[in-house]
Order: C-alpha cells, then structure tokens, then sequence
DNA sequence: GATTAAGTAGTTTTT
DNA sequence: CTACTTAATC
C-alpha cells in the first residue's frame, strides 16, 4: 500500500524498466499517437503504465479516459493492470470493447432512436433465423439467396455505414439477387425496430448514426472522455474508424464544451492507437488496414513510436515468423528482435494423417508435461474449427484435460437458446421472434398455423406477438387452442411481473418450472434431453453466479452479457487445462508451448483464400500471429492426408513451411524433401515413436488383397501387388511401384486403396 | 398437429 | 459426417 501511493505520487516510477521507445510512447502529448506494437512489444505494458502516467500527473481523471480492447478479457487485464500501477480504484473509468461501450451509450440514449432501453442484442443466430423468414415472405427462394448470405451482404453494408435506403438507392436493380437483398434489407431494419433489437453491427453504426445526428449528444460524450486509446487498431472497420473521428473531431461553435475553470474552449479527446498491420486478420469482417496505414494522414501532426523489442519469444522462434511475414508485399519494413537468446529450434512434424498428428502433438504434450511445463502454459492452435476432433479424441484417450475455447458454442445449444429466449421475452415485451421461438415450448399444441394467425392479428392491430396472445379468444380458435394460447400468454405475464421483484437467476429458476420445459425434459424418453436438464441447470448456476457478481444485473444486461462474450473471453487463468482455439481467438495471447497444426496447403492457407484478393497475405498474418504465441517452444506439424467432413483427402505441406529457414527447424517425422519426391518409405519409422495407441493408426478393415491388383498408395503412388504373405490381421503384401520400388507393407495398416 | 423417417445440402475465421 | 429440411404416418 505504501509502495502503490508512492508511484501513485510520483509519474517518473511509472517509466522505471521501460526502454526508450516504451517510455516515449507513455510520456508523449498530443493530439494523436499512432504507437506501431510489433508481437510481444509490451504494448499492453505501455498503454496502462500511459493510462497511470495520465492519472499520476493528474492531468486526466479516471472518468475521462475511454480506453478500447478487443476482448472483455483483455478489458479485465488492463483494469487489473492500471489499478495495480496506481494503487487505487478505476472506477468511472471506461475499458470495454467497441460493442460494450456502443451497447451502453445505446441503452442511455436509445429513446432517441425509436428503441428502449432494454432492447435486445441479436447475435447472429437470431440475426439468420429473421432473414430466413423474411427471405421466405419476400419469395426469394427461386433468387437462391441464403440467409448467411443475406446476412453478409448486410453485415457489409452496415460495417461500411450504408442503411438499407442507402444500399436500395445504388442497387442494381435488374439484378434480381440485389433486388431482393435490398428489399429485405429494409424489412429487415423495420423488424429490428419492431422487436425493439439491435444487431451486432447496429451497435457500432446506431452509435455513430447517433452521434452525428445530434451534436448535443456527442458534445456531452466529448466533454465526458478526454482520451481515447484504441487497442488492435489495424482490427477497426470503418464503422469503428468512423466512431473513433466522433469521439475526436472539433465540435461546431454552437456545441463547443468550456473548461468550467479557464472558460477556454476544450479541444477535442485526444487519441492514442496501438496495432501492428502484420496482424490484422479480420478483413473478412471488414476490418480495414488502412485505418493504420493512413493515421498519419488521417490525424494531421500525429506522431508514430514503434516498439521493436520483443520481450516474448526466443530468437529462433521471432526469426522463424519474420521469415515467413517477410514474403508479404507492400509492408513497412519492421525488425523485431529480442535479447533473450536463440532457444529451442522449430520442430516440425510431418503426419500420416490426421490421427497421427494428433497423436504426436499429445505424447509431446505428455512428454512436456512430465518435464514440469504445466498444461495452462500449452495451447494448440488451428485454422479452423473443423481440425479439433481428431485432436479432442486423442487428448481423451489419453487423460490430457483440455478446454476448447469458442468452437460450438454452449449458448448455442438449443435448450440453452430456449431458455434465453424466454428471459428475452420476459425482459423484452416487443421482442416477437423470441416469443414466437417459444410458443410452443415445451409442446402446447400450438403449431404453424396458430402462430401465423397470432401474428396477423398483432400486425393487424398494431401491437407485438405477446400482446396478441391475449386476444386469443378473438381469432376463431377451437377451445382449447384458445385456452393455451391464452394461458401461455398469462404464464409470460406472471413471470414478467416477478422479474420486477426478483433477480434474473430466480427468474430463470420460475420458468423453467411454471413453463413446464423442465419437466418435460425430465419426463422424455429421449436419452438426449437428460443432458439438456443438465445444461440447463448448469445454464442456471452460471446465471447465479453473474447475479451474485452484478447484484444491480437486469435480464437485459445478463443477455447482451453473453451475447457480446467473445470466445477468448471464456479463458479460465488457473485452469489446469491445455487450451484448444483457433488462430483469430489466439491474437493477443501467449503461451510457453505452442502447437500449430494443419499446416497444409488448403487448411492454412485456407482454400478459400486463394481466389480472394489479399488473401493469401492474410493466411500469412495469421500464421505469424500463431507462431508470435510461443514463448519458448513452437511445434509446428502437418499431415499427408485429413479427413473432413466424411472424405478423405491427400495434402500437401504448406508453402509458409518452406519460408521458414531449416537452421532454425528440427525437421521430427520424414523429411520433407524426401515427401515431395516421395522416394523413401517417410512415417514407419519416424512417427513410431510418437504412436502409442495402435487405434490411432490407420484401419484397412478387412482389405483383401491378391497377386496382380493394382494398388494406390498414399506416398509411393500406383503400384502392383508380387505377393501376398502371412493371414490377417498381419497379413503382408510385397508391391511393387510404378517408381520400380518394392516394399512390403502390412495390409491393414498402410496408406493404401485398391484400385 | 406431433412424431418419426428419410433425404439433402453444406462445411473459414467472429464481435 | 451432421445438421437441418421435408415428407409421411399416427
């Protein structure tokens, strides 16, 4: 304590053990400054001990700085972090992402947009289950538009500020596929509205839309943040660009904010970004790089700091990752080093398949493991989602606990989204899609054509779903489709009004008893939904657990709460778990030991990078993003052929292996020279080692094979079968390729098809 | 209108 | 392979 009001008094304790640039880039004032944070640069390092420097010289209070990050997780840190260095409370100070912050302006000022201010977040689930049905009113089905798509071409459009009168305005219009994007693109807004709903995108461009229509609003949020620091800035779409130019431009005379001290006019906030284009992957989400490539230009008199020194990795590990981002064009030339010495090379292991990828990743984990390296400090990494099950299966078999981070998702299970959609409901009378989800949950026998009629009546009178179920008596209904629509409508009714006096975990609580999903669930006989009564209660233990953190919580912040939850966010500290994510959900991460697998020509870079512009750069930016995780040790592994998705395909090793110099590697498995030509036999003995479930390698079943057929093989290619030797299951073959090699194989085992 | 069966289409990355 | 839609029957 003594020691925190100390540094607390004295600004200069703050720059103690930071090297030069770090330490200009805390002491800087102005306008703007552009501070360019190559992997493991300490940035986070520099942007709270800036934040404590703020406070320290008491040049800014708590309130005044408006600070963004890209996950809630990395919000938490950087709170810890600054609270820690100034030895006090943050509170009043804002850290959140783009979306929180947005989300808690809009439900300050959402009266001004036609929303109140319990309005639901729709994710995107929600979002493509409202196109879908507005695909199917608007008769699209033989235009062939899927919702997904829909849903891109919307996410756009708002990513890039352009509503749905705008994109009607410049669509082409003899182009049926636009025509009725734009159409339902307007029906889409207008039942946003409706439902009183915000979707993801709306979040960020409702708040810039708000900010530019009334100066009023904005000056009040100028006059509240003095200055804003934006984390992952090469991560920003233009709708967040454009955020960050409302927070930061001069207001007009009329709307100018005083010093209540000097009467001198206040400046605008001033800005502080950290990025690093080497790792901008979300140009699939609209992320735009030359957001940083141009701040200069953007914000005359700005000043740039780059941190070169990388305080992260081992020399072997950042020469490895600059050789492979090295090969992107048009790039700031950037030199990060480190002083920490060259450490373990690079291993790379060349797989048979996918099982045995797996299987060599865990008995290095194992190995590692017994040595002393904990699992918390082991993650593995991949491109896409689709690689985990065969790693998942492995790491079961052999005890390993592991956490898969985002993937499928627990909130996307359908119980789950059941009993959400009732909160939503509940919290949020105009939200019909949620009611309409739960109408018939559990069975009420109210079926498809109940529903539309419910909700022509609500269209025809002008009010929502659940209203409507009150006037069930009025739409021609037998008698006891009658009494359920209308009971179901009082059950809402009963549980809204003890929302008004319990807590949102008591509130989950009474639905699931007085709904009767619960005990239907329990009363089933399907073996699944004794699972869902357990994600349901686990679902209620969560949501007791927010409750006794957020005791002032509404339903409608606990929804928007898991909502916005990123799949980082789910990261538990003191797991004793290895973690399992994907490269995008790594950014920002590290961790002693690091795994990269499917490095094959098609998984990274993906296939469908290939034919998209700039792909292929940002393959390589993801790869370097996944290789600057590692601290101290990177494995690094590919297989010859993976099965996705039921078939099976051969694989060639990714090209970004070949960037990477081979002093720097220790090439485990066959050698990739020799793969390419595929002359020598390659994983017999070297994956030996690393396979000690014989489950795990490949399984012929019961192939039959006999003198003179003709056989594939995965390395050696067509070959002809001279002999057949010994009975199953160590049955062996002598075949002969068309290379005019001859190898005797074991029938069940090898990498073989019969032709 | 519910339940079950068969068929079909789709599979990058995420706030 | 699976998740989802459609079709057929109770």
């Amino acid at each position: 304590m003594q020691l925190d009001l100390f540094s607390q008094n004295d600004p200069d304790a703050l720059l103690a053990g930071l090297n030069p640039q770090q330490r200009e880039a805390v002491e800087y004032r102005g306008r703007a400054l552009l501070i360019v944070a190559g992997a493991g640069s300490g940035k986070t390092r520099v942007l709270t001990h800036r934040i404590a420097h703020f406070l320290a010289q008491k040049e800014l209070w708590p309130s005044q700085i408006l600070a963004i990050t890209f996950t809630n997780k990395a919000a938490a840190e950087m709170r810890d972090r600054v609270e820690q260095l100034i030895g006090a409370s943050s509170e009043g100070m804002w850290i959140k992402t783009f979306h929180s912050a947005c989300l808690q302006i809009l439900r300050r000022e959402a009266d001004r947009l036609g929303h109140d201010s319990n309005f639901t977040v729709y994710d995107t689930g929600d979002t493509r289950a409202l196109l879908k049905r507005l695909l199917r009113e608007a008769g699209a089905e033989d235009a062939d538009i899927k919702p997904q798509q829909a849903a891109a071409i919307i996410s756009n459009a708002k990513n890039e500020l352009r509503d749905a009168e705008d994109f009607a305005r410049n669509a082409d219009r003899s182009n049926p596929k636009e025509r009725i994007v734009a159409e339902v693109f307007q029906a889409y807004e207008r039942e946003l509205l409706r439902n009183n709903a915000f979707d993801f995108d709306d979040l960020i461009s409702e708040t810039v839309g708000l900010l530019r229509a009334h100066p009023e609003v904005r000056a009040r949020y100028q006059k509240r943040f003095r200055h804003l620091l934006v984390d992952e800035y090469q991560d920003t779409n233009h709708a967040q660009y454009a955020l960050i130019r409302e927070f930061t431009r001069p207001l007009s005379d009329d709307y100018a904010n005083f010093d209540e001290r000097t009467g001198e006019v206040l400046p605008p906030a001033q800005l502080t970004v950290v990025g690093d284009s080497d790792q901008s992957i979300y140009a699939f989400r609209g992320a735009d790089i030359r957001n940083i490539t141009e701040f200069e230009r953007d914000f005359p008199g700005a000043q740039t700091i780059l941190l070169e020194q990388n305080y992260r990795s081992t020399q072997n590990i950042l020469s490895g990752a600059n050789a492979v981002i090295s090969q992107n064009p048009y790039r700031p030339a950037k030199n990060l080093w480190t002083d920490q010495g060259s450490g373990e090379l690079i291993s790379i292991f060349t797989g048979f398949d996918e099982r045995n990828e797996a299987a060599y990743v865990v008995d290095q984990i194992k190995q590692l493991h017994s040595e002393g390296t904990n699992y918390r400090d082991i993650a593995i990494l991949y491109r896409t989602n689709a690689l985990t099950p065969s790693l998942e299966a492995e790491l079961k078999s052999q005890l390993i606990p592991y956490a898969v981070i985002g993937g499928l998702k627990f909130f996307e299970r359908r119980e789950i989204k059941d009993a959400l959609a009732y909160l939503t409901v509940i919290s949020n009378a105009r939200n019909d899609e949620a009611a309409r989800r739960v109408l018939n949950v559990p069975a009420r026998g109210i079926g498809e054509k109940t529903e539309l009629k419910i909700a022509q009546y609500a269209r025809e009178n002008d009010m929502s779903f659940r209203q409507a179920l009150s006037f069930g008596g009025q739409l021609g209904l037998g008698p006891k489709l009658t009494a359920s629509v209308v009971s179901f409508g009082e059950l809402l009714n009963e549980l809204d009004a003890l929302s008004a006096t319990e807590g949102p975990a008591e509130v989950l609580k009474l639905v699931l008893e007085r709904s009767g999903y619960r005990a239907s669930l329990e009363g089933s006989r399907d073996p699944q939904d004794e699972a869902r009564v357990e994600n349901l209660d686990a679902l209620l233990g969560q949501l007791f657990d927010w409750q006794a953190n957020n005791p002032e919580g509404t339903l409608a912040d606990y929804l928007a709460e898991i909502t916005l939850a990123a799949a980082a966010d789910e990261i538990e500290d003191e797991s004793g778990s290895i973690s399992l994510m994907t490269l995008h959900t790594a950014k920002g991460l590290e961790y002693q030991v690091v795994f990269l697998i499917g490095l094959e020509q098609g998984t990274l870079p993906h296939v469908r990078s290939f034919d998209e512009p700039g792909g292929l750069q940002e393959e390589r930016r993801l790869m370097y993003v996944g290789m600057t995780r590692a601290k101290q040790k990177l494995y690094i592994s590919h297989a010859l052929q993976r099965t996705l998705f039921g078939n099976t395909a051969s694989f060639i090793p990714s090209s970004f292996l070949s960037d990477i110099p081979s002093e720097l590697c220790d090439q485990v498995g066959a050698e990739r020279r020799e793969l390419r030509a595929a002359s020598t036999q390659p994983v017999r003995s070297s994956w030996q080692g690393a396979v000690n479930t014989p489950a795990a390698i490949r399984d012929n079943k019961d192939l039959e094979l006999a003198v003179g057929d003709s056989v594939q093989h995965d390395s050696f290619g067509k070959g002809r079968v001279i002999a057949v030797a010994g009975n199953p299951p160590k049955q062996t073959a002598e075949v002969r390729f068309d290379s005019g090699v001859t190898k005797r194989l074991l029938v069940k085992m090898a990498p073989i098809t019969k032709l």
